[in-house]
DNA sequence: TATTGTTATACTCTATAACTATA
DNA sequence: TATAGTTATAGAGTATAACAATA
């Protein structure tokens, strides 16, 4: 994956555009560990978020591409290559038959488990702040995201 | 693009998983609003990558494969499709004549420039906190970055 | 010999449109 | 008629390997 670099704004304070700075930083960061944690499973980004999904329900196809924010038809080929590689199975949805449920298998489940354990960007960094420190940035990126984003 | 979802650990604390949470929602928007912003003016992510650091100054392939942490050999089409639209050209670098220097149009910068001034994700958030506030996340991003990330 | 950029190839992700089977 | 999933197609990004021109 290619790195973002961070489009500064003129019209904007120094500060607010250092921020700015610092988040690109921070996303180009997480996307580019979180893409060699996935291709170190042999796994693609899309493959590990469809499995990182499946790991914790069983969810219909349609689902699915809602939540990758992508056409319904990607998520077949996705679904195809995980399901060739035994991580994920497709099951009937016995409360309509048009549903197919995308499931995760056991192996599955475990590969999705230790990719977690490696996506280690996120806590690394974070260890070097003090608990006050670490309630502070929460604090800030909640009022920065407004209520809706705590999903 | 998909979303990214995040792959909370177990063995980590409920404050440090929130802001791993947090910090994922944080990539997330930023890589929509960029792809967003990018479609709009018809460029894909990689071109509108590519055209904002060429914005800056002509550089080398090899340097902008560098930059995109991507092989060399994709430059290549990437530069094509965005030269085939009049917004970037190559020169010969009159240093070494194996190098050819890609450089932005009068056209490609005015496009940077639209597409910079049109990313408003991380400024519209961030017009949510006071300058305490930004100078607080400022100062809490840098430690978590280190120093070497302040590039 | 090593480096720069390119070409050729193959795979994945992406959107669009048309199809099927159900509802 | 509307919805869920699929197929077919085409464009873009990606890595690998091989190549020509230049250093």
């Amino acid at each position: 994956m290619g790195i973002l670099v961070p489009m500064s704004s003129r019209r904007t304070d120094p500060l607010t555009l250092e921020v700015v700075e610092l988040i690109g930083t921070v996303v180009a960061r997480y996307h580019e560990e979180y893409e060699q944690a996935a291709a170190r499973h042999s796994l693609t980004g899309a493959q590990a978020r469809v499995l990182g999904l499946l790991a914790l329900e069983p969810t219909p196809m349609r689902h699915l591409a809602r939540s990758l924010r992508c056409e319904p038809s990607n998520v077949t080929g996705i679904v195809d290559r995980l399901e060739a590689r035994g991580l994920v199975e497709r099951r009937p949805d016995p409360a309509d038959r048009r549903v197919k449920l995308a499931a995760a298998t056991e192996e599955g489940r475990a590969t999705a488990r230790r990719l977690r354990d490696a996506l280690g960007f996120a806590r690394e960094p974070l260890a070097r702040l003090s608990e006050e420190e670490r309630t502070a940035l929460r604090d800030l990126l909640r009022r920065m995201l407004g209520e809706e984003a705590v999903v």
